[in-house]
DNA sequence: CATTTATTGTGAAAATTTGTGGATTTCTCT
DNA sequence: AGAGAAATCCACAAATTTTCACAATAAATG
């Protein structure tokens, strides 16, 4: 049997049943348990199922999967340094988009002190969070998807349509080889891209985990960015990679030294 | 099994019964109550569940949940049953409104779980608060006041001139002695009179501590509002003024008998 | 046909999960 | 308030799963 066949098999079984043991797969599909191991792995990557231990279940089978993973998210120390270098971007009185998820939520966390900063959010957890700081809150509104807490809806897009910020700071679901930032559900694709476009200046801050990974909906590239901020502690070939392809990176410290290629500063 | 699916098992079996014990679910699931308690700390960490003394409840339900909001109301006892009168009013796949303030919000705990229900609302604490609840939600974007955690501007306004809904609670501010109700804020006496002229049914939900005070800005007459739910225990002359006056009221049980004057149901 | 490349299996070390017994805390009831 | 019961927490051992490096096998290439 084929790899390929493999994996499909795997997750028709997962869709079927919610969840599967690694013993078991093996023992169905005449595979070694350490194969099998390698296939969940290539099958999350594309975002098809969640790994766990002893296992793996469907994506979005259990709605914890979602806050599961922001809330235990080992990479916390590599968000907050990744926040600690965005906060530098912000300066007073700016108009700030923070994009859904946890780790533009940090960057929102340390930039909120900031004299008459305005924070914009479709995220429900920031807003609410961000309910005792000092800055003016602007909510977009719209239909809010319960796994993740915010809204990009027709009329997250509609408000959106009005705004037009200083700055705008995304996360990502997943980057894959070719520097493409990829999301997993249709109407986040068209809101970023929205976002951005009403943006004076855009810039995604993902930690090491995003990187080589895949979804289905297509966002934009790298390049298109102002600065992408990460941890990621690139290879030689990888920045250069990087480079060639006109992406500004801008290093979080928590990764070693600084390596901030053309980094621009923020007005 | 996994311990993934054990633990969405054990929300499964939250969901259905809102509450179990540790001794239950340990029984239930073939593993030691040792197991089941780190399962609930994983769970709880995810703020999928409450933990408690022998077991677990579900979260956004009884108790616990609302420990921030006790501290900012004294009669939440009169709200509850204030709420639970409210939630007859509301059916299977209903869209309802519901403002901003703590009184609205037992309300919306209160019908959450209705099969189909749609909950509108400006609050960021209401949708914040509902988002581990089986109701659909709809957030009403805006510039957020930082003291209410509420929108009610011309993004708002906007919004909500594309929706229409089945029923709306309103809370209030004050309600003076000619049975007017009123709010210190000129953007919410607009906002509210919006909502009510986009839904079919209104109820304004207040408890005792409201009648009789007085701000700035007059929302509207009581005899506007479909219903009046309130534990205030009215003395005869004061209901009869109030029917004189072509106002529906329905008295919720905390403060004694039922007296619900020409009460409607809901569609 | 030899060589490279990718895929799969294997065994040992590392990490994770689970159960157990006893100390500690919390709850209940007088 | 205090005794007794129940539940929780803690630390450690046993069992299971994962990871890693490397060997074996199969497929592809020149």
């Amino acid at each position: 049997m084929l790899a390929e066949a493999r994996c499909s098999e795997i997750l028709h079984i997962l869709r079927r049943k919610g969840f599967a043991s690694v013993e078991q797969l093996a023992r169905t599909l005449n595979v070694s348990d350490m194969t099998i191991r390698r296939d969940l792995e290539k099958c999350q990557s594309s975002g098809f199922l969640k790994r766990c231990h002893g296992g793996a279940v469907l994506a979005g089978f259990n709605q914890q999967e979602i806050s599961f993973e922001d809330k235990t998210s080992e990479n916390i120390e590599a968000k907050r340094a990744i926040a600690h270098l965005a906060a530098n971007l912000v300066d007073e009185g700016m108009a700030v988009f923070i994009d859904a998820g946890t780790t533009a939520f940090e960057i929102a966390k340390n930039i909120c002190g900031l004299p008459g900063v305005t924070i914009v959010s479709n995220d429900v957890h920031t807003i609410h969070s961000l309910l005792q700081s000092k800055a003016k809150l602007l909510c977009i509104g719209g239909a809010v998807q319960k796994t993740t807490g915010s809204a990009f809806d027709e009329f997250a897009m509609q408000m959106l349509e009005q705004l037009h910020f200083d700055a705008a700071f995304f996360g990502a679901h997943s980057i894959d080889p070719q520097h493409f930032v990829a999301t997993p559900t249709q109407g986040k694709m068209f809101f970023k891209r929205k976002v951005m476009a009403h943006s004076y200046q855009s810039f995604l801050a993902v930690d090491a985990s995003k990187f080589n990974k895949n979804a289905l909906y297509s966002v934009n590239h790298l390049r298109d960015y102002d600065g992408v901020i990460t941890d990621y502690d690139f290879e030689k070939a990888d920045l250069d990679a990087l480079k060639a392809d006109g992406v500004t990176v801008l290093c979080a410290p928590s990764s070693g030294e600084h390596k901030t290629e053309s980094a621009r500063q923020a007005v």
